[in-house]
DNA sequence: ACAAGAACTGAACCGAGGTTCATTCCATGG
DNA sequence: CCATGGAATGAACCTCGGTTCAGTTCTTGT
């Protein structure tokens, strides 16, 4: 017999691997989920369209993985800033605050990130990241909780409305037809202030009284 | 000459027309976008596929139409609830359950008309209505703010905020794998109730006071 | 009853793009 | 330097589902 896996190969092997899911993010950055197509990415990679199979079984897992790895990285940043000391309320408010001035910055990636239609494969993952995301935010609440920073709350569901806010307010400046424009940064600016102040307030501030509700009526 | 479009005919088109939006509703409902093709909403409409395009042409601005007349209808719902009197921050309330309700009762739906990936023109409606429950929200929040009950705050912000949170915090109980279940209910009701708390107090709260804010770091 | 012209039908068509695989290239150990 | 077998290649293939259109059915006015 001849020929056994050596350690260079290994590499070149992996090197291969990371090649590729590196030109998934490229591509995506370039021209979002619904333009990319598994020979571009194997182009951008410098690699032939059959080689990307050799490594990743199909499509749909391949672009989940290259999200699943952009993703973590930006949740690991979050995670940083959130566990950095001083007050919960501050941390909140700079956790908030870097991810949307990593998104803003990134625009057309984050949109692909956290918005574009994609395979399931992908929505997999996404919900895997909101997840890890939210899991942040929670912490951090919990955290506010128990120092008495923030009155007791369902510190769950504030983590994903933190979430779903952040993300759907951004929406509006990362989406693609909205290119960057002269007096866009003081813009996006105050929308980030925005947006901290209402999170902040929403998990920080004393109860609301209970407000009377009527009945919720419905027709189908 | 002969045959002139009557009456009666220009109805009959008319029904078919709407039987095929409700058909796509019907199908939608039952395996969301990504399940639906042409031909079952062809056979759901009991017509022949050909004809669907006599009526639209082609899926996408089809599945866009059902789709914002059907959205068209929840933001009448919620705006009526919004625009009926008392409190800004009790009709507030009272919309964000209306919503959230409709929507897990009809969850399938809901979670493709919120969340699924579908073609580019659906997805342009989508915004559409976002921008439409957006505005309804928006109106509220500055009535709010002009009789006194919320401090002066970004209205326009909020309201994306809102509907974020709203959106965000429902795609949990509403995602297609999450089948109701015994003590669904109640967990759905506490959920709802979290949510309204944290969208009433981020809107009606007094200011969070300003906190010290650290640098924002950010690796490449 | 019949001609004229719509509207309907659904099987066939077609394009796009993910996937495959026969062939070539290259590393390994003897 | 050669035999062995994994890795890379990329053009051909295949599938799926939207779209078309030649033939059929139905309506209308004479």
């Amino acid at each position: 017999m001849a020929y056994r896996r050596t350690e260079r190969v290994q590499e070149q092997l992996q090197d291969k691997r990371d090649r590729i899911l590196q030109a998934v993010r490229a591509v995506v950055a370039e021209v979002g989920f619904r333009g990319a197509q598994v020979a571009m990415v194997a182009e951008a990679a410098e690699v032939a369209t059959g080689t990307v199979y050799r490594h990743f079984p199909s499509k749909g897992e391949l672009f989940a993985e290259a999200l699943a790895l952009n993703a973590g990285h930006e949740v690991e940043v979050v995670a940083a800033v959130a566990k950095s000391d001083g007050p919960a309320a501050a941390r909140l408010a700079d956790a908030l605050r870097v991810f949307a001035v990593r998104a803003v910055r990134a625009r057309r990636l984050a949109y692909a990130m956290i918005a574009e239609p994609a395979e399931p494969e992908v929505d997999a993952a996404r919900l895997v990241y909101r997840r890890a995301f939210a899991d942040v935010f929670e912490t951090l609440i919990e955290d506010g909780i128990k120092n008495g920073e923030f009155p007791a709350q369902n510190a769950r569901a504030a983590a994903s409305c933190v979430m779903g806010a952040l993300n759907e307010a951004l929406i509006g400046p990362l989406a693609p037809e909205s290119r960057p424009q002269k007096g866009d940064a003081p813009t996006t600016k105050a929308l980030v202030d925005a947006i901290v102040a209402f999170c902040l307030q929403a998990v920080a501030a004393r109860p609301y009284p209970r407000p009377l509700l009527r009945s919720v009526e419905s027709t189908p």
